[in-house]
Order: structure tokens, then sequence, then C-alpha cells
DNA sequence: CATAAATAAATGAACGTTCATTTTAAAATA
DNA sequence: TATTTTAAAATGAACGTTCATTTATTTATG
């Protein structure tokens, strides 16, 4: 075996890619500046990526991935629907406070043309368990009759806003807020 | 009297700018294209503009003034305030659903470095008057003790969202799901 | 020494902006 | 009224810059 691609080099250059987003938006990460701060050449990404979309793009599905490994820890699904829903709602919650550069990259790349829309897609499909959930609160009554996108509209959708109002203004949420948020998420989607 | 700039030019350039952008994001719309768009030449858009930062913000301060106007139609602070948050509610989800790439656009904005911060401050003010329902609201007991932005984000941002993925799926939001999607907005931050 | 990784330099397309020039129409003149 | 003057409005080719990507070269490894 010769050299390999270091795994270092690859982590360094996304890791630098969300820096530089986060920073001032896609208009403000040229290839050479993220060279510049993952320490390598301009040539160097091109041995891992593709090109500026499918570096921006994969980064958008591993984080992702991540995210809704994140969003399952420890969800029960045979657990009453409310019990399921408050562990994968905290959850969430718990991934956009402790990740906020990671939160604020996906939000970035859900409105931009530069990702996909398959790449979106694919992240949909990892929260079906959460769907399924949902469904099987309107089957027993205890959630409204809505579809998808308005239970997401009205139950994780504000908390998301709420993660990144806070972490964008330095303000920490309280125990208290995070359970009048809980309420607030509940109330909206329960019967 | 001398040669008027034709107020149509003007116009024409910041329709064209709304379109562009709307279609595939800033970096998609160059002011040569929007120039073209707008049947001017390039140079014309700078006697109008000082650049291109000054002829988006300007644009976005316009919808927004535009927006709250539209906003705050028919709102009669005296009236209960369940029944003056539903007339906000309505007129919000109505300008969503009639200005779909007026929506679109200002959306976008409120995601780009492109738009200062002190636009976005100014667009906040606009809506002062469905700040001060919400704190009446709190002394009465009928609304949650929560913080504007959760209040927001619970009751104005999810409808927002739900307009927007039914204008960009092309599909109808019936009578009755508003009806459902308004309850959904009361229960999160009623008491 | 052979080969792949890494680099630095080179390339060309695209962009925002400028400015010398032309067009237009109101004002002045006769 | 018909003609000339004047200055603002409009134009679009040209400029300098930036960017993503490619190429040629060097460096490191087995």
């Amino acid at each position: 075996m010769v050299r390999q691609k270091t795994e270092d080099k690859r982590e360094a250059i996304l890791l630098a890619t969300l820096r530089m987003v986060n920073n001032n938006g896609f208009h403000a990460a040229p290839m050479s500046r993220i060279a510049d701060v993952a320490g390598v050449s301009v040539g160097t990404i091109y041995l891992y990526f593709e090109n500026k979309e499918d570096l921006v793009n994969t980064l958008y599905r591993e984080l992702k991935a991540k995210f809704a490994g994140k969003a399952l820890e420890n969800f029960d699904s045979a657990a009453p629907v409310k019990k399921g829903f408050e562990v994968i709602w905290r959850n969430i919650l718990r991934y956009k406070l402790s990740e906020p550069e990671e939160a604020t990259f996906i939000e970035q790349c859900d409105n931009t043309p530069m990702v996909s829309e398959g790449s979106r897609e694919m992240g949909l499909k990892s929260v079906q368990p959460l769907f399924d959930l949902w469904e099987r609160g309107q089957r027993e009554g205890i959630i409204k009759p809505l579809c998808r996108h308005m239970l997401f509209a009205f139950s994780l959708f504000p908390m998301i806003y709420v993660a990144h109002i806070y972490t964008k203004h330095c303000k920490e949420l309280t125990e208290e807020s995070i359970n009048a948020a809980f309420t607030a998420s509940w109330d909206a989607i329960r019967t």
C-alpha cells in the first residue's frame, strides 16, 4: 500500500467549510479560504471532493445523519405517544443547543440552491419513526388530525427557531423556559 | 423642468430583482440579468441604486413596510385579545398566500448577509401593535407568560412555514385546514 | 525508484462597478 | 412656430477583481 489520503485532512476540510459558511454565508466561503483554514492547499480539496457542491452536500448529509441519530436516542416506539414525542423533542433541542455550529449550518443549507433536493429528502427520511409516532397518536385520537407539515410546523419548527435565536444572542434557555416551550408545542398538536 | 427619471424603470428593476432572486437565490441574480429582465441597461440600475446591496435592502424594506400594512389591516387594539390576534394572524396568512413571490423574497432576505441588521430591525418595529397585544393578553392572564420570541415562534412562525410549503408545492390550503392551523396557533400560546 | 498525495501556480469564466458616449426632451431663442 | 441649446437620463463596452477548477511540479512513502 502506498500513502493513504489522510482522513484528518478530509475532516479538516469539512470542519473548515462548516466554520466559514457559518461565519458569513456561502458567498463568503471561497475554496481558497476553506483551504487556508483547513491548513491544506486548494488542490487538495479536489482530491477529496468532486467540487464545491459535492463538498457542501457531503457535509450536509453527514450532519443530517448525525442529527437523526441524536434525535432518536432513547426513543422507545412502544412508549406512550406523549412520552415518545417528548423524548424526541428534547433530543432535538439538546442537539440544537449543544452543537450550534452544526445546527446553523444545516439551517443555512435548507435555504440554499447549493444543496440538492435529493440531499434534503434524505434528511427527511431519517426521522421516519417520528412520523410513525404522530400517525399512531392520531389513530389513538391524542393528536390533532393535521398533515405532517403542519405537525412539524407547530411542534418542532418553533423549538428549532427558539434554539437558534437563543444561541445566536448567546442567551441561556432556563429549564423553566424549556418546559414552557414543550408545553406550548404539545398544546399545539394535542387534541 | 428637466426630464424625470421614470418611476417605471425603478419599479421594473425592483420587480426584476424580486423575480431573479426568488428563482435561484442571490448568487443567480447578477446585475446583468436583473438589467435584462427589467428591460434596462446595467448602468441604469446604478442611477437608481447605489449598488447591489442598496438595491436589495431597498426592496426588502419596501416589501416589509407593505407587509406590516397588510398585517395590521382592520386590527382594532380595543377588541378582545383573541379576536385581535386572529385578525392579524389571518391577515398575515392571506398576505403570504396571495403574494407568494414577495413572501419568498422576504424569507430569503432574512437568511442572507446581503441584508443588513438595520433593515431587519426596521421590519420588526413595524409590528409593534402585535407585541403590545400579546403583552395585554399576558396581563389579562389569557396568554402564556413567554417572551416575544417564543410567542412568535409558536403562533406565527409555524403558519408562515405552512404557507411557504403549500405555495411551494402549489397545493391549496382548505378553509378547514386554515381553521385547524389557527386553533393550533392559539392553543400553543393561550393559557 | 515508482507511485500516489500534496502543492503552488495558472486559467478562464463571471461578477459588480465605472465611465465615455449617445439619446432624449425640456427650455431658450428667433 | 420652428430651430437650437442644454443637461439629465440612459447606455453598454471595458476594467479590475474574485472565484472554482485544472495543470504542472514537488514531496513523501512503500
